[in-house]
Formats: structure tokens, sequence, C-alpha cells
DNA sequence: TAATCGCTATGCGTATCTGCATGGATTGGC
DNA sequence: GCCAATCCATGCAGATACGCATAGCGATTA
């Protein structure tokens, strides 16, 4: 076989790859953990060991040429395969010494995953854990957690789940405000209480409309992406929101609103990426979890 | 996007790979450009990096973990992109200075590449010229050459042809040994001057077959994996060979035997990648062998 | 059994690369 | 129109990696 092809310097390679994915050799340079003038030069080096101009200098910007744009194709390539190459090292490593991470909405990380992993620590004092708190879904195949809470049944074959059980939620109000308002008797006079909702809540309004509350997008008096701020809303006697009943039954300021109406139900799903469920480590957590996450 | 997961060495990967693949540190530094020492450093940094063992020290010899054989698979598709992404960049790259690389039979390359590449050179002296003299079909798509002298018409899609015209072939013998042995009259005495053929002559003799020829294994005198050695042989009296008629017959101590048969025939094709026909010098060189390349 | 060959591991001097600090240039906002 | 922010290029000191030389180990051979 021959080698020559493949002889050219593939982190220079990366470093092409992810200035022209960032857009700039800065942002580049945050993402990797390395300076600007470094990927600079690698960026040169590459240029000049190919033959090959790929940015254009336009003032301080770059912008890639006609070649550097049919360049990028092939170098992502290579990406995606260095990606599944560090996924299957993760896999493989069986050191109990290492970090993991978790990820799960910014809910479930601050509430449950926080406490929870003080046991978990406990135990296994070697092990760094990150918890990355994000409403949306962490790709676990690029290795952005080794394992999510999420509430959906994942789709892909690559993915192994577990269902942990039903979480029940509701509708919460501050004592505060309640008292001060009345205690609404029916869906609509919820509404006229004010909601609280996700600052995209067009999501939000169809599923309360599936469950038979006629929501419209001004019934809501304030939005937040982070359900703990929303959280705090509530607490503030802003408004009505849903939460978790196990967690929001605890807060004593907080009270159930429609305590009578049927709980809203969603599923948790524990996901782990099968390369990386053999990972010690992953494995040690992702069992863990299962025992111990408390479901209401 | 998360870059952490890419962020590890990639030439560590690299090196991985082609250790994996040649066996041992010590063919893949010789099939790198480097030392053996590098790569061994590079490689168990790589193993610290990933926290996984690749190799395992058996005495002088390293062999593959189970953990290893799943991450070759993996640094093997990123080897492969890497292939694409030299290939894509020598098409893009359109400078009149660099090296070309021409691949061809043994006989083409010595009797009609070498003194094409005059005119060629003298036309372009910026080019530096290298031809690779290989019976065996060279992988284009791997950049082993950026041109091709074939016989077959190639089927990949992503090959560019150009076919030059139809070769003819006939079997010589020295002057010498006929004048010694008498002229034949027919295959069957021809057959009985000795035959010279390849290392694996069943090609040849299928071949000699299907053409009517009654010859067997037992009728070859002398075997060469190189066509330049056989033509010494056929020169030197040794027996009957193979040759394209253009060169053979403007040899005067060779003579053609059995003249009057039908000369063989068999097609040339030009032959690049479709990426590197891109590439200036490569179409020079291309458009510069369609018109120059004698076909008789 | 001695010898040779091929492979890997390690020390050391040097060359290369990286990071830090800084300068120049452009864009966007007030 | 000026100021601030952002970005890229460059000079310089220190860290890193490389190649060379060598030693140790195992296998094959005479």
């Amino acid at each position: 076989m021959d080698w020559r092809s493949v002889g050219f310097d593939w982190n220079r390679a990366r470093a092409f790859l992810v200035t022209a994915e960032e857009g700039s050799l800065s942002a580049a340079a945050r993402a990797l953990g390395m300076t600007q003038p470094t990927l600079g030069r690698q960026v040169s080096a590459l240029e000049e060991e190919l033959g090959v101009a790929l940015f254009e200098r336009e003032g301080t910007r770059l912008a890639l040429t006609p070649a550097g744009r049919e360049m990028v194709e092939h170098v992502r390539a290579m990406g995606e395969a260095a990606a599944n190459v560090a996924l299957t090292a993760s896999g493989q490593s069986q050191s109990l010494e290492g970090n993991l991470c978790i990820t799960a909405s910014e809910f479930f990380s601050a509430r449950i995953l926080a406490e929870l992993m003080v046991g978990f620590r406990a135990r296994h004092p070697g092990i760094q854990i990150e918890i990355v708190a994000a409403n949306d879904v962490r790709d676990l195949r690029r290795r952005e957690a080794d394992i999510a809470i999420r509430n959906t049944q994942p789709t892909q074959p690559d993915l192994i789940a577990r269902k942990l059980g039903d979480s029940t939620g509701g509708f919460y109000a501050a004592k505060s405000l309640l008292d001060r308002r009345g205690r609404p008797r029916d869906a609509a006079e919820m509404l006229a209480l004010g909601m609280i909702g996700f600052c995209d809540n067009a999501q939000m309004v169809a599923g309360l409309n599936r469950m038979g509350y006629p929501a419209q997008d001004g019934d809501f008096v304030a939005l937040s992406n982070s359900h703990l701020v929303q959280w705090d809303m509530v607490r503030a006697g802003l408004g009505v929101g849903v939460f978790p009943c196990l967690q929001a039954d605890a807060a004593p300021d907080v009270e159930r609103v429609l305590p009578e109406a049927d709980p809203m139900r969603f599923p948790v799903w524990l996901v782990a990426h099968r390369e990386v469920k053999s990972n010690r480590r992953v494995r040690l957590a992702f069992d863990y979890l299962a025992e111990h996450f408390p479901i209401g």
C-alpha cells in the first residue's frame, strides 16, 4: 500500500476543518482550545503543503475559495470518521478514572442529577462528572454527552435506551398569587391568571390544546428558554407554569392548580450510545441512574 | 457544534493506522518517511490520550488488542477520507510547478514514456515527472499515480479515460535463434522453439489458447515478471516472446515469427481520476500523451 | 550454541511548533 | 466621525516533538 497520499499533516486538516466550519480562525481556536496564531499558521501550512489556496483573505475576514469549498467536503468526512474514532475509543476505555458527561433538561439537571451525582461520586471518586443542562437534544453520536435523559424514545438504532418510567407534571402557581386572585375552578380561570412558557411556545400551546386546554398565545404573560427561570417566575407570582409534580409539590410556597385534573404524563428515557455503553464508567453511571432516578 | 470529540491529535491516528496496516513500527516509519522512535511515541501518546491500549507488546512484536482491532476500522475510514482530501487537493492545484506521476507497463514506460517525456519536459520545465513502471494496475483513487496507461477500459465511473487506439503485438525471436533452428511455419513449430512468459503465465497461456495457439505450460523455457527482462531473453536467443510490433520491429537483431499470422490487438487507454484531471499539470500531460503517444 | 537480523525502547541535542503579546485593519454602533 | 470590538498577521521566548545513536530483546540460522 502506498501511504504517500495520506502523508500530509492531518492536524492541519483538522485546523482547516474547524476554521471553515466556525467561520474564523479565532472562533476555531476557541473551539479547539488553541490560539489563533497557531491555527492560522496551520492553515497556511496546509495551503502550502497541498498547493491549494483554501481561504481568500479579504480584509479581516476569511472566505473559502471555490477550491476550499470543494476541499472542506472531504475534510468533513475526515472529521466524521475522527468523531467515530473518539466515540469508539471512549467506549473501549475501561478505566475508572476519567470524566463522564451527562445531559438532561435544565430542571432535571438541577433538581435531580445534581443530588444524584453526590451519591455516585461517593462510590466512584475517580470519575469526574460533567452535567450539560440543555433543553435541546444533544447528539450522542458526536459525543456531546455520554448519557442523556430524554422525554422521547430514541429511534436511532445505535442508541441504547431504557425507560425509567412516566414522570407526572401539573400546573403550579405561587400561593401568594392564588390567595390574591383566587383558586381557579376550571381551565379558563387558570388561563386568566396568565401562563408562563418557553420562548418558542408554539409547541407548548399545541400540547395544551391536545390535552383539552384552550390555551392561546395571548394567555402567556412571560416566556423563558430556561425552565429554572420559569420556576422562579412562578414563585414570584407572575403566573402559572408546568412542572414535574415530584419537585414542585415539595416547594412550600407553590401550589398545584386544578389539582383534581389528570396529571400530564411524559416518559423518561435513559439513553446512551451503543459504542459508549461498553465504557465501564458509562455503564456504571447508566446503571446507577436507572436504579436511583426518582420518578413521580 | 462541539469539536471536543475531534480534538485528539489526528497525526497520532495516522501513525496508528499505518502501524496497524504495515504490521510494525519500523515498517510504518519507512512507509511514512519518518523514524521508528517517532512513530512509537506517537502511538503510545495516542493510547494514553484515548485511554485505550491499542497494541499488545509481546516481546519484540506488536499485536493489536481487541480494542485496537475495533479502533483500526474507524481510523481506516479516516485514512480513506484523508486520501480523498489529498486527491482533491492535487486536483485543485493549478500550479505549473510540481510533480506528476505516470504509471504504465514496464515496456511502455521504458520504450515510449521515457522518450515522450523529453518533449514534455522541454515544454514544461517546472514539472517534475515520476514514472512508475508497474505491470499491475495502480490505484488512481489512492493517487498511486496521476495518469495511467492501461490495456483495458476502466469501469469505475470516477475515472476519465480516452482510448488511444489499438496496439498490435506479435511473436518475436532473435535472428540468431531463427538462423540456427529454422523459421517456424506454424504454431507448433514456434512453440517448439521455446516460449518466454510471465511468472504467472497461466493468464498468458489462456490468452494464447483463446487465439488458437495450443500453448501449454511446458512450452515455456523462461519466465520473468519483467517484460524488459523478457526482451533481453529474446534478444539473447533464449526463445520466443510476445511484444508490441511498433517497438520490436525496430530492433535489428530481432525478427517477427509467423509474420503472416494475424497480429494481436490490445487497446491502449489513457486514464486519469476525475478529480485529478482538473489539475493543470495533469491536464497538460494527459493531452500531450493523447496527442503524441505512438500507436502501431 | 553463537551469530545475525529485525524489532522496540530510551537518551540526548536540535529543530520545529506553540503560546503570548502586540500591531494593523475592518466593521458596527453611538 | 469617533470609539469599541473583532479579526488576522508577526516577533519572540519557551515548550514540544523529531531524528540520531544505542541498548535490549526475540527469532531464525549456521
